[in-house]
DNA sequence: GTTGACCTTAACACTGGTGTCAGGGTTTAT
DNA sequence: ATAAACCCTGACACCAGTGTTAAGGTCAAC
């Protein structure tokens, strides 16, 4: 099939597609006329790195393991589990940054509406 | 006070205080020969704008009411709450974000577990 | 009068996946 | 044979603050 064919199956934009090419996640053969044509089997592919790429992987770490889990199950390839674990580590500290802003914030809004009070805003919120 | 000394006051780069003042957070005067010559009150101007900046705010954002609380307190500038409500809320988003990407990855981490539990850790790989 | 520390503007790089042009070739159907 | 709908490569834009470099002006000390 032609790209445009694949991007409508998968629901990836025909840009996207060719990104992934460029980053070695698949690629399809070349027509004479320079067309690239996909196999069936591209339509799982995609979707196997919308999924990593859902995960917060980035293409090149999805690159280092995506064919060994187009043919095995994940728990053979011994490159994903190592990944997931500084994935979550990331998420973690990503975490921490988050909620210390959120209570720096929250602090500061408490102290805002304190110094109103005496202006009487509503304050419905929590 | 010249660019270099704020810099090492404030301990924000040179490049940094030069970027805040294109997008017109801090305006010093120029002398003669084309230098930059800060007020003393400027330390005070450029700890409440990393203040604002370490809070997720945009120089944008902080260029709409710096010059505001410079000179009063927080409650009286109206155009602060607005902000630390939206961006609180694009805080929570992020934060539900996170945790959404952070479940499927211990659920995906968890049943690599327990694959591998019945079979050796072996593998001299493919 | 020269060295070195400091200042100036301007510009590119980075992060990374995607949108969007520009400029041009191919195919298909009418 | 021409128009519409595809395809191709290459390249800029985006977010947004910071690092870094280039090319050059100013000033103080020795």
């Amino acid at each position: 099939m032609k790209i445009g064919e694949l991007a409508t199956l998968t629901g990836v934009s025909v840009r996207s597609l060719r990104y992934y090419e460029s980053q070695g996640l698949i690629t399809p053969v070349r027509q004479a006329n320079g067309y690239r044509e996909y196999s069936p089997l591209a339509v799982e592919t995609v979707e196997t790195i919308k999924l990593y790429l859902n995960l917060g992987l980035s293409t090149e770490q999805i690159s280092g393991f995506l064919h060994c889990v187009l043919r095995n199950k994940e728990a053979f390839c011994a490159e994903v589990m190592p990944l997931y674990e500084s994935k979550l580590a990331d998420i973690e500290r990503q975490l921490l940054e988050l909620n210390q802003i959120k209570h720096n914030l929250k602090e500061r809004m408490a102290s805002i509406m304190q110094e109103q009070g005496g202006k009487q805003i509503d304050n419905t919120s929590e």
